[in-house]
DNA sequence: AAACTCGTCAACCGCAAGTAC
DNA sequence: CGTACTTGCGGTTGACGAGTT
């Protein structure tokens, strides 16, 4: 259909807003309302076009516009709804009053975005880059995979710690050994896990040894990691694979397995989560959340999800409502902006490209 | 002190949905 | 029903200030 300029672009002035054109529009749409758009520059004596006056009104003007910083439990909105949401700042802003759509959006990309690539979560998808359970899940329910992961464990053997070697050599282990059981141990936890539903209760003592000795070892690589060479590389993150995302703020630890059915994973197999939501998302109650939460010393003051950062924890997906085969890793990070990001330091570390994972993705 | 880099955020642009005629 | 117009939205730009070299 074609349409013409929103305004005529002579005489039209753009740029910063002055003072006295602030006060002018004020006074206007406080008097008159602001009416037709269009027709408001001419009516209020300005050299604007209604677009700008339109904006200028809404985003910065408007009387219940609360400006200044956003405090955490903003952020902590903006971040859960953008998990739901994604780009629909209007929508995110219309939850959080005072706020305006550019605003939030701005600060979505200027600092939240920022934070959560810097913590490993891609802001797309808010799922972890990289995420070591999930690689571990992933294996564990797709046995064929450890052979990639193996590989890739045993292909950095130089840089890496006796503990992820040991970690390496379980996985080839029990690649080598009976995958059947494997399966048949998971099937097993994907029933009781339905039967105890919402009963979290630790069933790793159920679990083969090698799963026990794969649990026992993964905090020390991580420590190892966090501490290792992986720190100082600067590549990238590895992209998640946002194909398909749907984002579901009600996902629980699960992975899938070659056949692409669902099969819930225990969770019980892996250290807790850093990560937990106790309202907007459904996860299992945890018997341990009061001991972490103690150790940790952090409770978000609104009582949303909280974040728990310990030394040796691998994160698992419960915030992560991207998707369950995306590509992850988590490993801790020493994070430094400022003080709120104490509670997120998380486990993580970089896989330089020239590891060649695609495979193994 | 100047040049440069980086972060922030107000404002602009183009598109699409909604509405009036 | 089709067209013109308005409004709202999300992506992007660019000015500006602070910090660094």
């Amino acid at each position: 259909m074609g349409r013409g300029p929103c305004c005529d672009k002579n005489g039209v002035k753009k740029g910063p807003w002055t003072p006295e054109e602030d006060d002018k529009l004020t006074t206007y749409i406080q008097l008159q309302g602001h009416g037709n758009w269009r027709s408001l520059p001419k009516n209020a004596g300005l050299q604007r076009c209604g677009k700008s006056c339109r904006l200028r009104w809404t985003n910065y003007l408007r009387p219940d516009i609360k400006r200044g910083k956003f405090s955490f439990e903003e952020e902590e909105t903006i971040i859960q709804l953008h998990s739901i949401m994604g780009n629909r700042w209007s929508a995110i802003a219309a939850r959080l009053p005072g706020r305006t759509d550019n605003e939030i959006k701005n600060y979505w990309n200027t600092h939240i975005r920022k934070r959560l690539l810097r913590n490993g979560i891609d802001p797309v998808t808010h799922a972890h880059l990289l995420d070591l359970s999930s690689i571990l899940s992933s294996a564990l329910c797709n046995p064929s995979s450890l052979i990639s992961l193996s590989t890739l464990v045993g292909n950095t053997q130089a840089l890496l710690n006796p503990d992820i070697l040991r970690l390496s050599s379980i996985l080839s282990s029990m690649k080598q050994e009976n995958s059947d059981l494997f399966l048949q141990q998971i099937q097993e936890n994907q029933l009781r896990n339905s039967l105890l539903q919402n009963h979290a209760i630790p069933t790793l003592s159920s679990q083969p040894s090698q799963f026990q000795n794969l649990v026992d070892l993964v905090p020390a690589c991580i420590s190892a990691a966090s501490t290792g060479p992986f720190l100082n590389q600067t590549t990238p993150l590895m992209p998640a694979n946002v194909e398909g995302f749907s984002p579901n703020p009600t996902s629980t630890f699960s992975c899938r397995n070659s056949q692409e059915s669902f099969v819930p994973f225990n969770e019980g197999l892996v250290s807790q989560p850093c990560f937990y939501r106790n309202s907007t998302t459904t996860t299992t109650a945890n018997p341990t959340v009061p001991e972490l939460e103690e150790l940790s010393g952090f409770q978000s003051p609104n009582n949303g999800y909280r974040i728990f950062s310990t030394d040796s924890v691998i994160s698992t997906r419960l915030t992560s409502p991207g998707p369950l085969n995306s590509p992850s890793t988590y490993i801790n990070s020493s994070s430094t902006e400022d003080d709120k990001e104490c509670y997120s330091s998380l486990l993580k570390f970089e896989i330089p490209e020239s590891w060649g994972i695609d495979d193994f993705l």
